[in-house]
DNA sequence: GAAAAATAATGATATAAATCAGTTACTAAC
DNA sequence: GTTAGTAACTGATTTATATCATTATTTTTC
């Protein structure tokens, strides 16, 4: 069973979060302030650290610090719990060396989440530890020649961020900071027009790379990205991808490529924005749904009618009657909020 | 004077070409098939050659393919002339080291402008080798760091090609073998639906890239590309130009900058397509032109109403009254097919 | 597990834009 | 310079879809 330190001054969410933890089967600890938690952190060696930053006596981002400085403690993955959602404390965060960053409120299911992925990867890590010799942890000493060499990158030195669902990873106008890598969970990207319409222009799934508005330049994001399932991201910033970028020429061509196919999508896209028909629309974005977002292509897709409607471009209403008669067609299946795919042949064929 | 050898089997056509290089201020000598024509550029030396490629006796290609052989003829700029279309013809006609290519039937401009070009390219091509002691010609010997140092070897080195107003460039579908630099004049890339809308996607002036639709593989275009106005193009294959990227990595960079920066431009009409009310879909399609096509900001827009809807992306009837509902309200005015801006403002305020 | 809130579904109506049809004006060809 | 052909423009009508309004259902919250 392993060991999970949370350290909370909240006695109300700490007590919660303990027995959620508990009921999840892990052995918990508690301490009420930053000044405890480090105690008992040397004392216990946890296998994990759930740590809030507003705290009295010592804030999380000190207490991160003194555990890093420590030969014993500094490999225990940290995980900090924070109603500040800011972008710039989350980033201050992650440059101590937090392993991953909880938005506050959460759910049991994003904090299991993130526990898990980090006990996960710090066994795999461990692992590697004992089998190698010599372990690099160099920028320099990696070769990352192709595009599945930067995921793995992405992988082993990216910053993570877990945001649960409808959080907001990005806002149009923020400064773009970083590329990111999704390591579960779908992104969308929207934007909103004068009158307060959302359309959204891309779908990201599981190991999709996104944020990349300028690659070079440090500009403002033009489009808000926001979870639409609960979501693990990894990043790295602009600095290092250009770093990691200048010395394989051959990463460049690969996203030169993957760019090529964005800019070919988003055409096809304009062609149907264009001249389609609300039930060509509706029944593209069922497909892409369908296609981009579940892992199985015949599990029902759980996406609210609005979402929908702002992939497909049309009114929530439009797009909603659409789908009632895609249902009196026998095309489609719906269970409260699920959509079911019966006759995918004629769907594609309406798209 | 310059010396223009005009090789042409057709009888008619050589005669009120001929007249037509002369009122143009040319010295023109003419032959009847390729034996004679070989004959004359041997001993006259001409300037530059504008030759047919299917005649009697010996065709086109074979006269290139001569006088490339022989010390004396071998620099003189060779201008195809021909009514094959095909873009296999085209190449092949570029491949044994045509200077261009006019399909025909031309107009007196494509042809003098062609001609123009070539004979300032050979001038510069001459100064560089007196001024020069080293001439180098070759891919390696050169670094191509920059965007622009990639436009100069298109200049350089490229193929070039003339079409004239509403000739296809290529086609979708057809496969795509080549990366063009526009050297003078617009192209449209555009895309037609199944009920046969169509729907201009990009447009480009000079001193753009197109073309790439994938850079690396070779993939059919998606699109087609057709001149709007006289346009010369230079072309260099995908071989050539990942060899190029290969070597430099900077040059990579840039061009995935290029391509984020597309992206984002289609993001956003891709919004507007989605949205957008009919005034304001005309507005910003008549400022792309304006600031895209136009060299001058106040020059009048000379482009038809179907080409403007189609970037619209709605109907030409809608779009013909949206234009005299702006021409009511002071935004424009319109003399016969052109187009010019009175309230800037105005029309940016409504875009 | 009931109440409240949010989302989905449907109906009625309004409206913007496409389509169809016809006229006028410009352009090109003989 | 006349004629043919094409493109621009305008009017009437239709159609698709957005909007407004209401009810039904699902989800969330305490």
């Amino acid at each position: 069973m392993k060991k999970v330190l949370l350290i909370e001054d909240d006695a109300i969410l700490r007590e919660n979060t303990a027995e959620l933890l508990e009921l999840a089967n892990y052995n918990v600890f508690t301490a009420s302030n930053g000044q405890l938690g480090l105690e008992t952190a040397k004392k216990e060696t946890p296998d994990i650290i759930v740590c809030d930053i507003m705290m009295p006596v010592l804030d999380g981002y000190a207490v991160l610090d003194h555990l890093s400085k420590n030969e014993k403690t500094k490999y225990i993955p940290f995980i900090f719990l924070s109603a500040k959602t800011e972008h710039k404390d989350i980033r201050k965060g992650m440059d101590l060396g937090a392993d991953d960053y909880i938005p506050k409120p959460f759910s049991e299911e994003e904090l299991v989440s993130a526990i898990e992925s980090r006990l996960a990867k710090a066994s795999i890590l461990k692992e590697q530890k004992n089998t190698m010799s010599t372990s690099s942890n160099n920028l320099d000493e990696h070769d990352i020649k192709s595009l599945n060499d930067l995921k793995n990158f992405f992988d082993d030195y990216g910053n993570s961020f877990t945001f649960g669902k409808d959080t907001i990873i990005y806002s149009e106008g923020d400064h773009s900071n970083h590329i990111y890598l999704i390591k579960k969970g779908n992104v969308k990207c929207h934007q909103i027009d004068e009158q307060g319409k959302e359309l959204i222009t891309t779908l990201y799934q599981e190991d999709d790379l996104f944020g990349y508005t300028s690659f070079t330049s440090n500009q403002p994001h033009k489009e808000t990205a926001t979870a639409i399932t609960l979501t693990e991201v990894s990043g790295i910033s602009y600095t290092k991808f250009n770093e990691i970028l200048d010395e394989n020429p051959k990463l460049a061509i690969e996203l030169i490529q993957l760019l090529s196919d964005d800019l070919l999508v988003a055409k096809n896209q304009l062609l149907e924005m264009a001249y389609g028909s609300v039930s060509k629309k509706t029944a593209s974005t069922i497909l892409k749904f369908a296609e981009k977002i579940n892992r199985k292509p015949d599990a029902p897709i759980n996406i609210s009618r609005n979402d929908l409607a702002s992939v497909a471009g049309i009114a929530t209403e439009t797009l909603i009657r659409t789908l009632t008669s895609f249902r009196k067609e026998g095309i489609i299946k719906t269970e409260g909020r699920n959509i079911t795919v019966v006759d995918l042949e004629k769907l594609k064929a309406m798209s």
